[in-house]
DNA sequence: CGTAAATAATACGCCTCCGAAACGATGAGG
DNA sequence: CCTCATCGTTTCGGAGGCGTATTATTTACG
């Protein structure tokens, strides 16, 4: 870990990461959105909804909503959850897995300093 | 430069990062609005409405509201050019360089890999 | 001058999101 | 059973963003 990183060189990433997501036409998602998705991929599961509001610290009518948003989008799904019908269980998709993938990528390369 | 990170380290800042600042209870700035901010305050005066809406590929009202946002957040500043009456030079503000000097901190502590 | 061009701002209709509250469905426990 | 708790969703009113089209102000120039 500890990977070393400039103040300068912070900012330049961030800033070059945003334009990146703005300049490419694709729907942002937003703060929220992207803590959630990113939770989901990457900490274990099973996720709830309940699960994922205490996690952000939101209420869960958020996480029901961004839940519908990137459902459309098939970064993930929704399934009852069969032992307590009354739990919903977020699983990941392939488009998530996709989307998530070239997130990194693109951080990567920018932290790299590579023009694409 | 070429400050390396490998995608696992990649997914797991940009997840702090956003689960920062969707934890700090403080407004979030959409990507649009972020990408506005630090160019002002990285890439050289003057900046214009019309300057910043080229740069980042977006329409001319994207920048006068986003400009209105910041502004009542004190985070960027108007003021009429006096050599051409028509521009409006955008200019940074006490508020706006700390905003900006907080989110490097941010961003550097979570590349180390420090709790706080 | 007087007309055209350029700039930023505003109006409009549409969409998404927010928090709080109310709701239906399901499970737990007497 | 029947009540109560839990879970996710939906509803409500409000706030803010978007793109397109329009406006007001200022400048350029014939």
């Amino acid at each position: 870990m500890a990977t070393h990183l400039r103040p300068s060189q912070a900012l330049r990433l961030w800033h070059d990461i945003m334009m990146a997501q703005v300049t490419d036409g694709e729907p942002d998602l937003s703060a929220r959105q992207t803590a959630i998705l990113l939770t989901i991929y990457m900490d274990p599961p099973p996720h709830t909804v309940r699960g994922l509001a205490r996690k952000l610290g939101v209420t869960k009518p958020v996480i029901t909503r961004a839940l519908d948003t990137m459902g459309k989008m098939e970064l993930v799904a929704r399934r009852r959850d069969d032992a307590d019908r009354r739990n919903v269980i977020v699983q990941r998709t392939v488009n998530g897995a996709l989307y998530v993938e070239r997130l990194a990528d693109l951080l990567v390369r920018e932290a790299a300093g590579l023009p694409a």
